[in-house]
DNA sequence: CTTAGGG
DNA sequence: CCCTAAG
């Protein structure tokens, strides 16, 4: 029996996040609010609406409690949707369901649009899932006596609306889902809301009533206008499909989402804890970082990371720079997980996350200290809280930097090499420069140097000018052991 | 396993 | 970034 308020509550959250989610992307909300107010206020409005709901309920099920209920699950929409108008998280309640926390956790986590957008519709799926178990479970409330429980729990509930009845609020708020889904607009929501109330108030029999009141109110409705029929229309189909689907007994399916994020979340947190006294007590950082990119994967939120068995990475053109000149700072910016760009760069570049300036000038550091070549010591002692950044990733990056810095020396292809430029500053591009004359990576790309035609010579002269660095305290072992 | 090199 | 070959 306490199933009802956690429904309620889980979908008074589901209901908040929607429309906080709505929010973004119709910014005024106030005057859909007023609209609701003055619809609730005034019967006018929705009087059609409501008077065949009211009619449909006496007749079919014939008890006088369904217009008590019915206004109460109104009223509870009202609320609920205002709660959410107001602030998404203003309701706050402990015992979130972990699928719906995670959805909160993301909406804050990740502002991307593209995100947000899948979220919504992994959200919705959910939510429909939710409303077809609720049905049920509002069926078998209403069965045994409808009223007793409305006036009961109406009554006992602290705030009214709010808290409302199982039945009423399995009612009222399974109503409400699929109609946002149908369309955004507060009037129309409400009456929809209303008329799918009155549907389920009576289903004591499933199918027949619910088609029956749907083309019922169809021609009470017509005059209202084409879209609300086409909307509820669709809500019907929903409906029936959701009924359907609870006849078969259709369990609560643990969506992807939901399962994907869960385990990483767990894995995530295990493996953190295991991950730094790994990383302490050994050294061996193929397993840390594997986890380490498991973990980041997790607060990345859903879609691929692990589908890669070895190597997981995040996908993340990221525009944004960092100008965080600290080179011996671990870097927390890279942690940051970013998605943009949807579909064009996915196919291709899944996994990309941009390089940002601290961890180049890690990068630089790191080849300084170690030399070229031994990327898993750089990557262990300076990349170690970077869990993407395999050293294969220090190299490729390194080669890049070598092959910009070139380019900006030869001067040519400016559009390009601006480009390329834009993100290295002075210091760091001088720096670049210097390590690429001290060591130059095997088989560079011979524009050293632009008046010098020999490439032979071209290597000579950077060895040549590395050997004085050397002595300056420049690490070339690499060349003096390879 | 690590690195180099190419795609 | 990804994959592969070579030490």
């Amino acid at each position: 029996m306490d199933k009802g308020p956690l429904l309620l509550e889980n979908f008074s959250n589901m209901k908040s996040q929607r429309v906080k989610r709505d929010e973004t992307f119709v910014p005024p909300l106030e005057d859909e609010v007023a609209e609701v107010a003055r619809l609730l206020d005034e019967p006018k409005n929705d009087h059609v609406s409501v008077d065949g709901v009211l009619c449909f309920n006496k007749e079919n099920s014939g008890k006088s409690s369904g217009i008590e209920g019915f206004s109460c699950g109104l009223e509870f929409g009202f609320r609920t949707n205002f709660g959410g108008l107001d602030s998404y998280n203003a309701q706050g309640e402990d015992d979130l369901k972990l699928e719906v926390l995670d959805g909160l956790l993301d909406d804050v986590d990740e502002v991307d649009d593209f995100y947000a957008a899948t979220d919504i519709s992994t959200a919705c799926e959910d939510f429909l899932l939710d409303v077809e178990f609720a049905e049920k479970v509002t069926e078998l409330d209403c069965v045994p006596v409808e009223g007793s429980h409305l006036g009961n729990s109406s009554s006992e509930s602290h705030s009214p609306g709010f808290s409302g009845s199982n039945v009423a609020v399995g009612v009222s708020d399974s109503s409400t889902a699929p109609e946002s889904e149908c369309k955004d607009e507060s009037p129309d929501k409400m009456v929809t809301c209303e008329l799918r109330s009155s549907e389920r108030q009576i289903p004591v029999d499933e199918k027949s009533p619910c088609t029956n009141d749907v083309n019922n109110f169809d021609e009470l409705d017509n005059d209202d206008n084409v879209l609300l029929s086409s909307i509820f229309s669709k809500c019907k189909k929903r409906v029936k499909g959701s009924v359907l689907g609870t006849k078969v007994k259709r369990l609560r399916k643990p969506t992807q989402r939901y399962i994907e994020e869960s385990s990483d979340l767990k894995s995530g947190y295990l493996l953190r804890g295991q991950k730094i006294s790994t990383a302490t007590l050994k050294d061996k950082h193929q397993k840390v970082k594997s986890q380490d990119e498991s973990f980041n994967g997790s607060s990345q939120g859903p879609s691929e990371s692990w589908l890669r068995g070895g190597r997981s990475k995040k996908s993340s053109p990221m525009l944004g720079f960092e100008s965080n000149d600290d080179i011996s700072s671990s870097d927390t910016d890279d942690d940051r997980v970013r998605k943009r760009k949807s579909k064009v760069d996915v196919d291709r570049r899944k996994h990309q996350r941009m390089w940002t300036l601290s961890e180049v000038m890690k990068l630089i550091d790191g080849i300084s200290q170690f030399g070229v070549g031994k990327w898993t010591d750089i990557k262990r002692l300076l990349f170690s809280s970077s869990a993407h950044r395999t050293p294969i990733d220090l190299r490729d990056k390194w080669r890049n930097l070598l092959r910009a810095s070139c380019a900006q020396k030869k001067t040519k292809g400016e559009v390009e090499q601006k480009h390329a430029m834009r993100t290295l500053p002075k210091p760091v591009l001088c720096r670049i420069r210097e390590l690429a004359t001290i060591h130059p990576y095997p088989r560079v790309p011979n524009l050293k140097i632009p008046g010098n035609g020999n490439v032979v010579s071209l290597k000579q002269s950077t060895k040549a000018k590395g050997v004085p660095l050397i002595s300056r305290g420049r690490n070339v072992r690499r060349k003096k052991h390879t």
